[in-house]
DNA sequence: ATGCCTATACTCCATATTGGAGTAACCATA
DNA sequence: TATGGTTACTCCAATATGGAGTATAGGCAT
């Protein structure tokens, strides 16, 4: 009954902002308006429901089909003002889980055809996404999207998506490519070699000065 | 005490696993080794190092500086075969946490001034570690990385993170463009038309069949 | 009319995770 | 010699997680 929100607070909240739900439509279609920005447990939507609306920024309306209760929840003036005011307080940074990258890091351990199955997964996880992703597109070209009224802020996220999921699988399929020309896992004069010029082709500038002592990277991160 | 290893586990012992470290080096360094790609508390860290050592998969030799001391620890036989046995297990799907594009989702209940420093914001976070990573690729170049004999693992995982964060850059300075032509953030038929453009013209398939009921996205989660 | 499957709408809880505070020695510099 | 920063952790209360469990309704095939 803590009454500091959270990051899923504020998603769940910008959810219901789109248009009333109930909780279970909001479980199965948090996936068109947080579920690849901000992941979060099936239980948890329902218990930030719970939570926001005893705060009063959601009300809920029962209906009924036949006997089967459901209550549609929509967004107070209350929670509009806490959504404005959250968009004045810092953002948190950008960041990822990608289990698959330790595995590459620890694949000469293992064998070659569990490397191959890893990236393959990436691939495969990447083409699942963008499958849904074109959905998405479709829906809002037949004019039929939920959130059609607001394709212009919208089409900023499917942009951002698209372009992300095809770098994961562009670089997927090279790496594919890279790891089948490899015999074994072991590291090699040949291999090193390969990976050297392959980093220094990166598009991106080195530092002025040579590094002499491994230098600090930049803090980030913060939840909530 | 329990026994069931966990993602971050793995991420730790896979760094034990480059060359022995303190726990307070692992902390230190573990942003080239997993901090980009299973984010994880400082505090996690020092966690998972007593339970590693307590499962034997880790072994700690005390040094002194003076009368401080430290605990360095290296991967045991029995750590390298449980890191073996982890990559014949399923892995998990990428996944994200990307406050930023929540804002984006109600910008219009804000200001135009918040949607921009939300996205400089972002650009500001690519551009810092873009940094971190040219620091990593001259590391690199000038032989002196701690996995300078992987190199070509390496470079898989630079390659990765340079062009991910490439295309969120690009994403950044795209949509910054796109949102200083507009005077405000009310939805408009002149937006919506531009925003229904940019979706048509992304590189995605549409689906061969036109949608007539929203369907059911594909599901995909799971962490540890 | 019966059985079965799926949709709806949650609750519960043991474990895991987090951020922050606390402790303490060491070290450079003013 | 004071003091502020770095090294090197430990501890913990509060929060979050995901998976299992519960229960009813509606639809459809036989």
């Amino acid at each position: 009954m803590e009454d500091q929100l959270t990051t899923t607070s504020y998603a769940v909240l910008a959810q219901v902002a789109v248009r009333p739900w109930s909780p279970y439509e909001m479980v199965q279609q948090r996936v068109r308006y947080f579920r690849y920005v901000w992941p979060a447990a099936e239980s948890a939507i329902y218990r930030e429901v719970k939570r926001l609306a005893a705060m009063g920024l959601i009300e809920g309306e029962k209906e009924y089909t036949g006997k089967r209760a459901r209550t549609v929840y929509s967004i107070t003036e209350d929670g509009k003002q806490v959504l404005r005011d959250w968009l004045g307080t810092p953002v948190a940074p950008f960041s990822m889980q990608f289990e698959a990258m330790l595995r590459v890091f620890v694949a000469p351990i293992g064998t070659k055809d569990e490397l191959v199955g890893t990236i393959k997964q990436v691939r495969a996880d990447a083409q699942d996404m963008l499958r849904f992703a074109g959905e998405v597109k479709q829906e809002f070209l037949e004019g039929i999207a939920v959130t059609q009224d607001q394709v212009y802020i919208r089409a900023l996220a499917v942009d951002f998506f698209i372009n992300l999921l095809i770098t994961v699988e562009a670089w997927a399929e090279r790496t594919l490519a890279e790891t089948e020309t490899w015999d074994d896992l072991m590291p090699s004069q040949e291999k090193n070699k390969r990976g050297l010029e392959k980093i220094r082709q990166l598009p991106v500038d080195t530092p002025d000065e040579s590094i002499k002592d491994i230098s600090k990277p930049p803090k980030r991160q913060m939840r909530t």
